[in-house]
DNA sequence: TTCGAAAATGCAATCGATTGCATAATTTTA
DNA sequence: TAAAATTATGCAATCGATTGCATTTTCGAA
């Protein structure tokens, strides 16, 4: 039925005024070499005739897409879908598109989303890198093109580039102090895969403040795994196994925490009379539970915000050397239930 | 230092082999109509030249982006990132670019967006719309210049397209069903915006089942508000001083589930002894509470595939007239602490 | 060996907007 | 009022890949 409805472009704004293309383009871009009058007289046609600007057209000539990709592991995950709110939020405002894979952690399919982003041209990059992930060529293309780049959370020591990290250091550091104020002495910790920075960073903040307390830490009491679900229960099951002695536990996770302490209960072992345990990202599930989970804020919305703001600045200006900076956010240590001994001394 | 690293185009390769510009670029699209021998000596050369192909050059010229649009409320909520996963999940299985925009709600920024996504020339886009949103002139853009569209969840009547909704009032219904199985007899209904279609089908699912059960309503013990925190507070408080004798209360959310669960226990009222409590979403917190708050399950993941699969074969298919479909996606009671009732009777 | 069909490759226009460099129109200055 | 300076507009090339329509090459059949 409906022909296949010829787009109105600027020539046919163009032939209908009896003018160039080029005075139309420059209007339409409000350059201020086209008069005043001109530029309302084309902008009024323009509207008339259903002209859409044709971005391809525009993007494809100028080499610039204000399109901005971002790779996560997941999009679905409270913290992540934070900071992707952030970065829409300045990307929007500032003109630019968003486009959003997720990696599910999986290496091939990082690098493939990688390739393709390149090769869509993106003006910059935003990337949290997957679990597996351990090498970095893919990730390289982006600055070798000099296509402005920028890591949060789960950074890339080995480019360099801008980086927003959370001070995982220091929360676990304020943890593992809080813990110890509390009147903790065998602490055990369950971390992530180490080769992930922000996981290294929680176990050394915990070590830190366990050695500064004069407390030391049995090897066994330390235990890494995938932080899912389960790996709460299996974590706590082994400690139990070995019969270690604990009065608290650090998990890297609210996750792990949450499984922690639901089995832990099972086991009539009180939470947090019996056993104090801490958790870290501040999940929304964390403040409704019995009992509530003490954890570690990290303001995910706010590290949206920094990536985009930094990327777009490293779009705009033509530094060809930028000053990479690495911005540590702060935490925020959220007591609750969890980790509040009563009194009971 | 490194100058504009040109890039390598097909032409280059083209020049380089003495052949022609069209054979480099069909023999890389893997077109049968270029000799294995040939494409094959194409694709090692590109690799060594280190082509990239330009994806906008190929888009600008076959106007096809593969590109879809996804614009939402908020995209850092559980539910509407459980849909962006799906969506993501076969759009990028199947070639497809996501680009993400939220409307946080706004009526101006939702319009601000769709233009943008318009002008961008998405293949495709899927909807789901903000609160304020009373026109469509915005989102009729699309199928007049027939550009693809799917709503889900926050639907439009008035424009035909595919819609994938919840089945709020089958969902609505069991729930109310189930409470009064459990003896419950004085049921509350604490409700949304009834503008908002999905909770004008909540609350006549429940005015079904009571009706089936000949059990009446009274009209003081349905209260509708936005359904935030602090409305599950405000609706106890409203039913208390008028003094009404309830025996369940079914929330249109699990947020007002939650606040009203919590007010009332510090009111002294025993959930589930005293009052049974149901919620709606299946909000990842629902499982943790104490108690665990029954609920109805939308699968998000789920709506998401689908509405990317019906948009890409919309999109693919070249049929001009298409049979539109609703899909009502099946939701499951999830019976949990919080409406079973205790041996008592 | 020759011819016709099939297979492979090349030509050249095209998509729509941008922009450096003219050129034209207008205003200011002397 | 003419020349100079300023302001507006136009010309035409360009970005890189695609594709309809030749044209050439290859190959099998007669």
């Amino acid at each position: 039925m409906m022909a296949k409805q010829a787009e109105t472009t600027i020539h046919d704004i163009a032939k209908y005024l009896n003018i160039s293309a080029s005075t139309v383009s420059r209007a339409l871009n409000d350059n201020p070499l086209i008069s005043e009058a001109t530029r309302k007289k084309i902008k009024k046609v323009a509207g008339e005739m259903g002209y859409r600007p044709n971005t391809l057209a525009a993007s494809f000539r100028t080499k610039r897409t204000y399109n901005i990709g971002v790779i996560v592991p997941l999009i679905n995950r409270h913290f992540f879908s934070s900071v992707i709110s952030g970065i829409e939020d300045i990307a929007y405002n500032q003109g630019y598109t968003v486009s959003i894979s997720q990696s599910n952690d999986n290496f091939i399919k990082e690098t493939k989303i990688a390739k393709t982003m390149f090769n869509n041209r993106v003006d910059g990059v935003i990337v949290s890198i997957g679990m597996e992930t351990k090498s970095f060529e893919h990730l390289k293309l982006f600055p070798e093109k000099n296509i402005p780049l920028v890591f949060f959370d789960r950074v890339v020591d080995e480019i360099d580039a801008h980086k927003i990290v959370v001070d995982d250091f220091g929360g676990a550091y304020r943890v593992t102090k809080h813990l110890i104020e509390q009147g903790a002495k065998r602490i055990a910790h369950i971390g992530g895969p180490v080769n992930l920075k922000i996981y290294d960073h929680r176990r050394k903040g915990f070590l830190k403040a366990m050695q500064e307390a004069g407390l030391k830490t049995k090897k066994s009491l330390i235990i890494h795994n995938s932080l899912r679900k389960d790996d709460g229960v299996a974590a706590i099951r082994k400690l139990m196994e070995k019969n270690e002695k604990i009065d608290a536990i650090f998990c890297a996770n609210d996750t792990t925490a949450l499984s922690a302490i639901i089995y832990l209960k099972e086991l009539g072992i009180k939470i947090p009379d019996d056993i104090l345990v801490m958790g870290f990202s501040n999940e929304p599930f964390s403040e409704v539970t019995t009992p509530s989970i003490s954890t570690v804020k990290q303001p995910g919305f706010l590290m949206g915000q920094k990536a985009a703001e930094l990327l777009i600045h490293q779009i705009t200006s033509n530094d060809t050397k930028v000053n990479y900076q690495t911005l540590v956010m702060p935490t925020e240590l959220l007591i609750r239930e969890s980790s509040r001994r009563n009194k009971t001394d």
